[in-house]
DNA sequence: CGCAGGGTTGAGCGCTCTCAATATAAGTGG
DNA sequence: CCACTTATATTGAGAGCGCTCAACCCTGCG
């Protein structure tokens, strides 16, 4: 496993940007500043791989917790189960970001499920915890990713809270956008790898009022939609449904 | 300041388990296992108490983070404000409960505003980050109540996005009965502290609606209210209002 | 006593849901 | 490879829940 290295402009001695572009560590390493040495046993983090087949499991509410995974390839949602067996989905999950840090506190709560056939990193709960004593950049980290996790999470309670369905599916569009042009895929083409109803019950509508809207959209020469298959045709155009509170 | 210390029945060997009950720290304390020079330390984190008024903010959104707060007395919401102003409520925080631990990440991403007039310990983020990697009990609590506080984001998200409107009111007053009860108050009678637009941002209602659902539980014999008392008197019959589910 | 903030209630509208039919894609087994 | 089955997506018609707009009331406080 590789890492890359780039000695900050003016950063305080001794200290490196690094990047572990191979390694899908980027969320426990980035912004971070890591001496290559750290940066060595951060990456013995990983104690394994593990595939996921396309509709299996990685982990399920209740389960026991012990790990952290950090998506290799792949696509995975989460989602909490209601009482009477209706599903949330919670989120999404691509290359390089990290699942099942709610799990912390014993249990996962959510489940985990790939999209499509997926590789993720296997990082044992007991290892981070106890690399993250003696690395407090680690630590750091670690802190700042699951504080991002809560803001990402209030992010959508904003949006589910007081977005009409329009500026819900907007938001959603151009999320997905801004995180694949991060992963070097285009931000105007891909194909989405979940179905309207995850999409719906992920925005807090039915699946009927999603199909409509990418319809809508598209009347209104903001995508082209076919399908899975989503083409961005208007950036800006996505933008203003949002700023068009009224 | 004083904890009480209680010898485990069963437990492992030098391992206490501990209530920090005047301390208003239980969410770092319990239900983790500190042993009693440890709990001295936990209990030394507390660098200050600082008192805010009704109306004041306790910190805001986009301020750079430097601690965490434990609510000593009092009650708090947090908000993120939307583009446009407007707020999203994302919680309440009543006594013995951790607020701003979102800033981790570097800058309070919410506002925490008092809805009476309130005290906090301040806890600085410089020495948590140094006494938990000294104390693997704190690490761990620590961890944990990050991880619980995505989890409960999750459920909020499950109530924004899959509950009907008497639905969502009906969760929110059996989570106030069920705080208020932990903290030694009557679970059936109590003063909310927030206004009917605090309690619809929250639950992604309007203050109309909210006010209508109060009206509608008091005509159904499941509550009493009168502007901010209310009165359960039923509570299997708010119970059941969630599991009528059709 | 009068004002301001917060709460209640009513009437009507519109956004999103429900129910339903059809279309399209993706598997599956012969 | 094709016929069949199943999952997913699109579209329409109509209903209902929650919103908007508006009037009025209550309570605390200067």
């Amino acid at each position: 496993m590789s890492a890359s290295i780039h000695l900050q402009p003016s950063g305080a001695p001794r200290k490196f940007e690094v990047t572990c572009s191979s390694c899908s560590l980027r969320e426990l390493c980035l912004p971070g500043e890591l001496c290559a040495e750290d940066l060595a046993r951060v990456e013995n983090l990983v104690y394994a791989r593990r595939r996921v087949k396309r509709g299996d499991a990685l982990f399920t509410a209740g389960g026991e917790f012990g790990a952290v995974y950090s998506v290799r390839s792949g696509f995975f949602k989460t989602s909490v189960l209601d009482n009477d067996g209706r599903e949330q989905v919670t989120g999404f999950f691509m290359g390089g970001e990290l699942l099942g840090l709610e799990g912390i506190s014993g249990r996962y709560h959510a489940s985990a499920t790939a999209l499509e056939d997926s590789e993720v990193c296997v990082l044992p709960y007991a290892l981070i915890e106890q690399l993250s004593r003696e690395v407090p950049a680690l630590q750091r980290q670690l802190h700042a990713v699951l504080a991002r996790e809560i803001a990402r999470d209030h992010g959508v309670m904003l949006l589910l809270g007081s977005m009409r369905a329009e500026e819900r599916l907007a938001t959603f569009l151009l999320n997905l956008s801004r995180r694949f042009v991060r992963r070097g895929y285009s931000p105007t083409e891909f194909q989405l790898r979940m179905t309207r109803e995850e999409i719906g019950s992920y925005l807090g509508l039915k699946l009927e009022t999603v199909s409509r809207l990418f319809s809508a959209f598209q009347k209104d020469g903001l995508i082209e939609v076919q399908q899975k298959h989503v083409h961005i045709r208007d950036i800006g155009g996505l933008e203003r449904v949002l700023a068009a509170r009224h």
